[in-house]
Order: C-alpha cells, then structure tokens, then sequence
DNA sequence: TCTGGGGTCCTAGGACCC
DNA sequence: TCTGGGGTCCTAGGACCC
C-alpha cells in the first residue's frame, strides 16, 4: 500500500500559520507579478472565484468579500514545505517527495498496523509541528492514492481504498477529469466516447488506451485497476534542464534592459546547476511581447557553449549572445527568461585538450559567490550586469515577510 | 496599466548510415 | 516501367503535472 499526503490550500495555510487571525476567513495567493490568483483557501473557493482570472479584474470582488490577497512568497512557501516532508520523514523512512506541496510514502512494511488510524496519526503530527492542514489517500498504487486523497479532500481527510468494493464504490462517482494524467485534450476525446467516470475509464479496452492515449495512459489504467506502474523515487533526481524566467514588473523596450533581466535569470539558473553538481552544453535565450494585446514577437535562440559549463561568466557571455541575435526594436516586451539544457553531472565533462585549465580558479570563485549568498540572503553578491535599478523586478505589493528565513523579518510575539 | 513559473515523458518524422 | 529495408539519433511538438 502507498499513501499520497497533500497539504490543503498550501500557499494560503503557510500564510495563515504566522497570521492566525486568518484561519476561518477567505485567503488567495497571487501569481508572481501580481498577475492571477494561483491558490485559494477553502473560504475562497467557497466564493467561486475563478481561478484563471487577472488580479486586477476580479481585485474589487476581493474586497467587497473581504479576500485577504497575498502576492506569493516562494522563500516562505519553500521552507515551510521542508518542515512538512521532515515530519514524514520523522514518521515513516521511505518518502517520496512529489512536489512542493505533495509526498507519496510506501507502506509496503507496515503490514500489522491499522493503515487508517496511522493515517491518521500523520495528519495530526503534521499538523501539530507544522500547522500546515494535510489530507491523505491511501491505496494499491500511486494513482488511486490521488482518488483517495482528493475524496479526503471533501471530507474528514484521511481516506483509505483497500478492498475491491471500495475503490470501484470510489471510482464510480469520480469523474474522469480529475483522475491524476487526464487533462483537457484527453477529457474531451473520452467524453466525447461517452466515458465520464474513472470506474468507465478503468474498464476499457487496454489496447485502445493504449492506442489512443499512449503508454502513459495503459500505465494509468492499469493503476486505476490496481496495478503498479509507476516507480518508487526516492532521491531528488537531477534536472534535465534548468528554467528561469519571469514577467517584467513593465513593459521593456530597451535592449539593456532586456540584457540586464536575462542576465540575472541567467546568473539564477548557473546558481541552480552548481548547487545539483552540474554543467550545461547549451543555453535557450528568449522573450517575448504579450499574449493579450499587440503583435506577438516571441524569438528563442538556442546558444551553443563553447564548453560544458557552470560559470557564470560563460552563461552570461552566451546569453548576450542570444539577444543580440534576435532582439528586435519597436516591441514592448513582457517577459522574458533562459533554459539550460544538455545537462551533466560535472565529473563526466570533457575537457578540451588546448584549452587553458582555469577551472580551479573558476570554480573556487564561483563556491566563494554561491557561499556568501547562501550565507547573506539570496543576491548579496550580484553580477553588475544584472542592473542597480533593476526596473525589470516583478510586482509584489502584498507580499508577507521573509518569516523563517532572514533574521530581520522573523515574526514578532508579543 | 494589469493574464505564472517550472518541470517530465512520449511520439512522429526527418536525417543519416549501412 | 521498375528505385530496399532496417536501424539509430535527434528534434519539435503534444500532453500532462503541480
């Protein structure tokens, strides 16, 4: 048996543990730059507030309901999200963390506990430690523990599908859209079949899925009929490639400042491959106007690295490179980032035979920059291409403090 | 004025080779 | 008139996830 532990309302209950005025009323997390609201508590679901929506569209029903608004605080959210999965890792050895709010545990050993009352008892140690509110499914694979958790969701929390009358009771009420794999496209080419629960879905024909919706659907069926599938992944595997990107807090006109935002996306992201042991073989540059009004000028290049690489210099120098290949006057851009791709671990890079071996130098440096920002708070120590002014920096207006992780915001009890 | 950011896996089709 | 077949590698794009 495995479990999947989902805490609720992840980003709006981080907000609440260190303004507890907030529990019981309705909470919404903003995207980053204030754009769409990406988390609502349950109050705010309530309201049916949509979630795709423009901040600025919908800020006046916020107010008429007394929303509180956030704008997200990754450093915050990060960091309480780390104090969960230590819980479970205090209660249970062989944790999986699948996402920031989000843990698989197998529980394969534990076959002389009472599941439900174990399930139990997690949720209130977290909840206890943390005061971040969990639900949990449990169930014969991965994909059932996502039915079981998001039926917990409704309910008292804990839910547990063991036996065949109980997950086909589950099943038959649980509509396909929901099933964890099934998205838009595959919503509607099953709906328009006639298919609309996951009991239907679970019976189908194997080879049509198969046919139809690839090996990752077979492998979802199967899981729905009690069938492993997927694997057990404990450790942090290694990014393939490395993003970074943001919207501009304003519209960019001017080549510098499209040179000064990527720069630092850039500089981000070599931060990110030193700290998994890495190098990169090529860097994507790209930006583009927005989506919603004017012409769409949206060009990526793909710069080639002269050697694998995770100095920042180097990725800085290619990223000039890129926007010099493609940058276009007369556009108003609103965002803007690098990818890293053909990434390694940095013990496998092939060295070039004529090339001078400054690496120990470099990379001494780069530790001494990593360590000090690390040691200071995120960009204490910044290339000076990336800009003093920084005009391309995203909207936060509402943002909560820094509360477990810079000593100058830490919470005050009085 | 204002619409998120960061990932994975799979397949089809082209290039190339023998 | 008639123009193979099998294999690998790479990339773009689709679909999905949180």
């Amino acid at each position: 048996m495995f479990a999947l532990v989902d805490c609720n309302s992840f980003y709006a209950s981080c907000e609440r543990v260190f303004q507890p005025h907030l529990y019981g009323k309705p909470v919404v997390v903003l995207s980053n730059n204030d754009g769409m609201v990406v988390a609502k508590s349950k109050e705010a679901k309530a309201l049916g507030l949509d979630l795709g929506a423009p901040y600025f569209q919908i800020k006046e029903i916020l107010q008429e309901h007394s929303v509180y608004a956030f704008s997200s605080n990754y450093t915050l959210y990060g960091d309480m999200s780390q104090r969960v999965m230590n819980t479970l890792r205090e209660l249970t050895s062989d944790v999986e963390v699948y996402s920031i709010d989000e843990a698989f545990l197998d529980l394969r050993g534990f076959t002389h506990r009472d599941l439900l009352e174990y399930g139990k008892e997690i949720r209130a140690t977290v909840l206890q430690w943390t005061h971040i509110p969990v639900s949990i499914g449990i169930a014969p694979t991965k994909t059932l523990t996502k039915v079981a958790n998001k039926i917990g969701k409704k309910g008292d929390g804990v839910i547990k599908l063991d036996t065949l009358e109980s997950i086909d009771q589950a099943l038959s009420d649980f509509p396909i859209e929901d099933i964890w794999g099934i998205g838009r496209r595959r919503t509607e080419l099953l709906l328009r079949m006639g298919i609309r629960t996951a009991k239907q879905l679970r019976d189908m024909d194997i080879k049509w899925v198969r046919k139809r919706m690839t090996v990752t659907g077979e492998r979802m069926v199967r899981e729905l009929r009690g069938e492993p599938c997927y694997g057990w992944d404990e450790q942090p595997t290694s990014k393939k490639q490395i993003i970074c990107s943001r919207s501009f807090g304003k519209f960019l006109t001017e080549k510098k400042d499209i040179e000064e935002a990527l720069v630092f996306y850039a500089s981000r992201a070599a931060e990110r491959l030193r700290a998994q042991g890495s190098v990169a073989s090529d860097i994507m540059v790209f930006f583009e106007t927005s989506r919603f009004s004017g012409p769409l000028y949206a060009p990526a290049k793909v710069v080639h690295l002269p050697r694998e690489t995770n100095y920042t210099p180097d990725l800085i120098k290619a990223t000039l490179v890129g926007i010099q290949d493609c940058f276009r006057k007369g556009y108003k851009y609103r965002k803007g980032g690098v990818m890293l791709m053909g990434i390694h671990p940095a013990g496998e890079r092939q060295y070039d035979l004529l090339s001078e071996r400054n690496e120990p130098k470099q990379e001494a440096l780069m530790k001494t920059l990593d360590g000090l920002n690390k040691r200071y708070g995120a960009n204490s120590v910044f290339y000076a291409a990336t800009g003093i002014k920084q005009e391309w920096k995203m909207m936060r207006q509402l943002k909560s403090p820094h509360y477990t992780t810079s000593w100058s915001e830490l919470p005050v009890a009085v």
